[in-house]
DNA sequence: TATTTTCCGTTGCAAAAGCAACACATTATG
DNA sequence: CATAATGTGTTGCTTTTGCAACGGAAAATA
């Protein structure tokens, strides 16, 4: 089932109708969004890419999710129940739409073509994070390094229907994001190219098994 | 916005109404449901515990969820993209609806009252389950077992409003379900215990900090 | 109730991962 | 363009984790 174009339009819809929305525009490593306890907001971010970033109290940054196009994040779907800091920061410039959660749906009761669309399409939505998140799971229950670089880069590969494909992280946030020390990955990373596993060439990595 | 009393009848409705579905029930240790590629099967629990769990190739097993009332499963939410065993088994006696997701967005186009609920409801369950995902990220994300151990027993305190609470599950399921080795679990959980940080009575811990 | 199976608790040893530090390359920025 | 900041690649050492194995407790089952 292929809806890509159905939440193309509908995200077109959204973000021209709704009134009880903000659009902004972000630059390169400015901070979008900090979650916020009982907030409840929706963002959506129509461009570019950002990633929610968790810093911890033992000084630990953990990449928690990374969003591209048409990614929904927010407190939402996020209970916080510590005092670390939640932060979304543009990876590239970007263009997020916000919303409160609980006026659109207090909204939806009229019967307007937009708020039929939302509730429409939402569904799709917030599945495809789903599925995202269950990839995501899977890779940090990798029990070793080896194991999260190669689910990653066989994920990558499937993603883009190539054995060759380009990291969407520097090496430092690839870390941060399969929840690693830098160095020991890098390690892993160098074990991987001496067992003839993989090349790596700048940030292409080229899949050599199967 | 509590919104459980309205799931509580929509569940109602959905499985007294919907022609194309199935009601059945499991025994202990029953599996529920294997996860196949492209049959887009909807589940959900309606009673019981479940686990969603995968056998991989190096012979380990991962608790990837655990399901209570309510909860959503079945392969909507998940994108297979290896030859790894995913099951759902039962952990006491439970009751489960099965659906194929295309069938039910296809009959939405119709006006009837089930598929209104139905568009009401999903997209508030389907958020639940993506808080419960982002929580168990928070915890895989965790870099030690110590600090996964410390912050699952703070999950679970947190959710029964007391810093006394029972595991939901046996010490093995709870090593698989953090994604770390059995026995370094258990000599954790004892340096806890010396360090004065949890008391362990049977299946029960008591959070001696804060 | 007897017996098999699963689970708990522990340990010694090996392997993996984390930490700290450094040099060098690359990329931003005044 | 000069300089600062960030990212890459590496290594020695320490700590944590995993593995294998075992005995006894508890639970399931015949």
């Amino acid at each position: 089932m292929n809806t890509n174009v159905d939440i193309e339009n509908f995200i077109l819809d959204f973000s021209n109708s709704c009134q009880k929305k903000q659009k902004k525009n972000f630059s390169k490593n400015e901070v979008v969004t900090t979650y916020i306890k009982n907030r409840n907001q929706l963002c959506i971010l129509l461009d570019g890419h950002a990633d929610l970033v968790r810093y911890d109290l033992n000084g630990n940054r953990t990449i928690v999710e990374h969003f591209s196009k048409n990614a929904l994040f927010g407190e939402v779907f996020y209970t916080i129940t510590t005092n670390n800091e939640l932060l979304v920061e543009a990876k590239s410039n970007c263009t997020v739409l916000f919303y409160i959660y609980d006026d659109i749906f207090h909204k939806c009761r009229n019967n307007c073509k937009f708020h039929q669309n939302l509730s429409e399409n939402l569904p799709q939505l917030i599945l495809n994070k789903v599925t995202d998140l269950n990839m995501r799971i899977e890779l940090l229950t990798q029990r070793s390094t080896r194991d999260k670089l190669l689910r990653y880069f066989s994920l990558l590969s499937t993603r883009n229907l190539s054995k060759t494909f380009e990291l969407p992280f520097s090496l430092t946030d690839l870390a941060d994001y399969l929840s690693v020390d830098r160095s020991a990955m890098m390690r892993e990373l160098k074990l991987l190219k001496e067992d003839g596993l993989i090349e790596k060439v700048g940030n292409r990595i080229i899949l050599l098994y199967k």
